[in-house]
DNA sequence: TGCCATTACTTTACATGTAAAGTATATGTA
DNA sequence: TACATATACTTTACATGTAAAGTAATGGCA
């Protein structure tokens, strides 16, 4: 069934040069396999990973969020989060509201569509996690779970 | 000089689901911070991260390899590859050759410019690699790898 | 020899992500 | 009130990434 003995991992050779090289190249290796994992996921349902993450930090928040509101908790630059809000609104899952105090201000909400394709998701969502690290004990997700949230401490405090 | 409590992570409120989740989201946190980061690295020369991926992976073979051979070293999919190495081409940074005994296949090299600018890449990468983990020690940086291989073996085994 | 399947790429269409510049509003202050 | 700034978005230009379909060459086999 699987094909001969096509790409194992991605084909590594070069030496690491540092440890510290080795652990970079393992998140971002990890986190791009993960991320193409949930991407299949969320496209079965017609989204994308950035449009679902939209839709479940509105969901999050339970009311109209203004759009920048929502980039900051995206890890996204600003202008992205237009045009997928633009896409989401075509689609029907989001609407665009102005404040009225604040004419700048775009509010953002979830319609009852996104909330219903969000809640069809949540349970593959849940079982697509364990799948994906579900042979990891609660010990070792623990030390894994510690060990990124150090990673990114220094960086933490500054800004982005 | 920082603003004021900007955003701290990326605001987070969400109570994780489960352990698995948490844990997931922690990994493609870290790498998109990482990633960027990086990638400000290589912009001051000129490249974006896929670029000097390829060109870093053309260096560690050191002599010209076939498109799909270079796209199977990366996480990316075939499509992607042709756009990457057309843009290095038009920076003269790679050179294409047909193969004469199967003119399907078409050689990829990096010049000697390409060669230069990952020399000069060289020492300020592995100091951000060091600036980026290099609070972490080497036993943690064992474990982090660790975990994180054992995280991608379940996939690692069948295809992509 | 002739044809089909495979292989190695390309092309096309579209969703993102980044950077830089522009627009509409608000706000603070002289 | 008039003006300089700051805000909250948009727009524009590009580099990627994914999927699906198309093209050119090879190879295997009847």
């Amino acid at each position: 069934m699987t094909p001969p003995g096509l790409q194992d991992e991605i084909k590594k050779r070069e030496p690491f040069e540092s440890r510290e090289q080795e652990a970079i190249l393992n998140i971002l290796k990890t986190s791009d396999l993960f991320h193409n994992r949930m991407g299949r996921l969320f496209r079965e349902y017609g989204l994308t990973s950035s449009q679902y993450n939209v839709l479940r930090i509105l969901r999050g928040e339970g009311k109209p969020m203004p759009s920048l509101e929502i980039a900051s908790r995206m890890i996204q630059v600003v202008p992205a989060i237009t045009g997928l809000i633009d896409r989401l609104e075509k689609q029907e899952l989001v609407s665009r509201v102005r404040c009225d105090k604040d004419r700048r201000v775009v509010y953002v909400a979830a319609t009852q569509k996104a909330l219903d394709i969000l809640a069809e998701i949540d349970e593959p969502l849940v079982d697509a996690h364990k799948k994906l690290i579900g042979h990891l004990n609660q010990d070792e997700l623990k030390q894994l779970i510690g060990l990124l949230e150090k990673s990114r401490e220094p960086v933490t405090k500054d800004d982005s």
